[in-house]
DNA sequence: TTAGGGTTAG
């Protein structure tokens, strides 16, 4: 195109320019295709200036997005609606939110542009996404009062209503469909795939059912995204033949199932550990004329080491590249938790340089799956070592970390050095929460230092971090192991009495107990308050034919 | 020719 006289028009570049967006994964081409036509002195307008806008944002590199305003200075042009909300979608995108908060109240300060209902949609969004759902309504709100530019539409409430249902709250976003319906603002699939979907994940099965028939006297067509999101809740519910029903019948009206849907098929088989199923699946899928995405790997690999299968695992991980896909951070982590889980620690350790070499940074996950493999299997030292290395190189501090640290540190006797880093937390600002008190708890009493561990208790509740189901179990887990048997009972009654029960390791440990221990009344009582026909129970006792 | 909402894996 460079070389053609007369050169394309500037639309032409642009819809090329468009066209290797839309391919996804190739924004640093056109990043680079940009640079190109500028040095060849080829025209460029608004529109490809925002088209590298965008590009910039999708990739990471808002500062550079922000240079490239210069470029419309230089050439006498303006930045327009669609480049500022350009950036501010990449300002949210970066978890930059009060710098979007900032640049927004400065476009409107300043007269910058006039926003419209794309702008406002991604404040919205932006505010929603970073869990200020509430400002995100009062922002709505406020756009409903006189004078102003935009009114609420479909799309914002679609925007609102999704994040309260992902927050659980999906009675406050059903009042908001009434609220559209009675503003004439009609709500859509979208609208009503958010609301599926938050009734789903609390298994209301009844009101979804209502809501289909409302989208059927509204006409509103269920489609792919609708019915992939019933399929995987059904799944994660346990309802698989519920399911996979509702895969044939949509294979029967022609509304195929696509790659996400077959996915969360196949991830519900392996919840089950029924890896043939899951493994059916895909090849169906791929018989289908479709091409399984990482995900899909992703779901098998990880199940193929929840039931010991590491050769298998690795085969496929191994498989990824020659199906020209490029393992993800998600597929790395999988690989990292599932290596060494088997105590592969080894070969561990090669994924990780592996995956370091390839170029990947590792993310919060893989260090809290790297910490926490290298102290299970043993290699407190190096996690320790990583620990530290972790925090020189500028990765965000975060609980999540620590508590990890604080639970191999722990469960190896350090319990001095656990608590030496227990105490530095409120140094570097950070908050404990219910399971770092829990795992320092349960370290204390391992170490028979009782009176501590109970003092600590109450400075937890009163920090307030209630102690949850979790808590109570690594807590009881403590006592258990550390010998105060009495004390497990009253700190059970209390968790009973809380609405709390035992879970399956919990379990297990009592079980351990009751056989080398069969004399203690307390640890008898322990076990006559477990329910022998709860499924914790049974799993706790898969350990063994002895037990 | 450029900007907004709902689905899958750790």
């Amino acid at each position: 195109m460079a070389r053609m006289r007369p050169l394309p028009s500037v639309i032409q570049f642009n819809q090329m320019l468009t066209c290797i967006v839309k391919m996804k994964n190739h924004y640093s081409s056109v990043i680079s295709l940009f640079r190109d036509m500028c040095v060849r002195g080829i025209p460029v307008d608004e529109a490809t200036l925002n088209i590298m806008i965008n590009c910039c944002c999708v990739v990471g590199r808002v500062d550079l997005a922000f240079s490239t305003l210069s470029g419309f200075f230089k050439r006498g042009f303006v930045p327009n609606v669609v480049t500022f909300s350009t950036l501010l979608k990449g300002l949210f995108r970066d978890h930059k939110v009060p710098e979007a908060q900032e640049l927004f109240k400065k476009i409107i300060k300043e007269k910058l542009c006039k926003p419209n209902e794309t702008m406002l949609g991604i404040v919205i969004d932006g505010l929603c996404k970073a869990g200020n759902t509430q400002t995100a309504i009062e922002f709505l709100r406020a756009m409903e009062k006189r004078g102003s530019p935009c009114k609420p539409d479909a799309i914002m409430y679609n925007t609102v209503m999704d994040s309260l249902c992902k927050d659980k709250m999906v009675d406050e976003a059903l009042a908001l469909l009434l609220e559209m319906i009675e503003k004439d603002i009609p709500p859509n699939v979208v609208t009503y795939s958010s609301l599926i979907q938050g009734l789903c994940n609390l298994s209301r099965w009844k009101d979804v059912d209502k809501l289909f028939s409302e989208m059927k006297v509204y006409k509103i067509v269920p489609d792919v995204i609708t019915l992939s999101i019933v399929v995987d809740a059904l799944c994660k519910d346990g309802h698989i033949e519920d399911a996979e029903e509702v895969v044939r019948i949509m294979i029967q009206q022609g509304r195929n199932p696509d790659v996400v849907t077959y996915s969360s098929l196949m991830n519900g088989y392996c919840l089950q550990r029924r890896i043939d199923d899951a493994r059916r699946v895909f090849d169906t899928m791929v018989a289908s004329g479709l091409t399984p995405h990482l995900h899909c790997y992703g779901i098998l690999i990880n199940a193929y080491y929840k039931t010991k299968k590491v050769n298998a695992a690795m085969k496929l991980f191994r498989e990824i590249p020659h199906k020209g896909l490029t393992p993800n951070i998600v597929i790395y982590n999988t690989v990292l938790q599932g290596l060494f889980s088997s105590g592969r620690y080894l070969s561990a350790r090669e994924i990780f340089n592996e995956m370091q070499a390839s170029g990947m940074k590792p993310d919060f996950h893989t260090y809290c799956v790297v910490l926490d493999g290298l102290c299970k299997t043993g290699h407190v030292d190096e996690a320790l070592e990583l620990f530290h290395a972790t925090q020189a190189n500028g990765t965000d501090l975060h609980i999540g970390m620590y508590t990890i640290m604080l639970d191999g540190l722990c469960k190896c006797r350090r319990v001095d050095s656990a608590r030496d880093l227990f105490k530095n937390l409120s140094l570097k600002g950070l908050d404990p929460n219910v399971l770092t008190y829990s795992i320092m708890i349960a370290g204390l009493l391992s170490e028979g230092l009782l009176v501590e561990a109970k003092e600590l208790f109450e400075k937890m509740e009163e920090n307030g971090c209630l102690a949850d189901s979790v808590a109570y179990n690594v807590i009881l887990q403590g006592l258990l192991k550390g010998g105060h048997y009495e004390d497990a009972m009253a700190y059970y009654e209390e968790m009973v009495h809380r609405g709390f029960s035992l879970d399956a390791s919990t379990c297990s440990i009592l079980l351990d107990l009751s056989a080398e221990n069969q004399n203690n009344p307390s640890v008898l009582m322990l076990m006559l308050k477990i329910d022998p026909n709860s499924k914790k129970f049974m799993d706790g006792g898969q350990r063994g034919p002895s037990h």
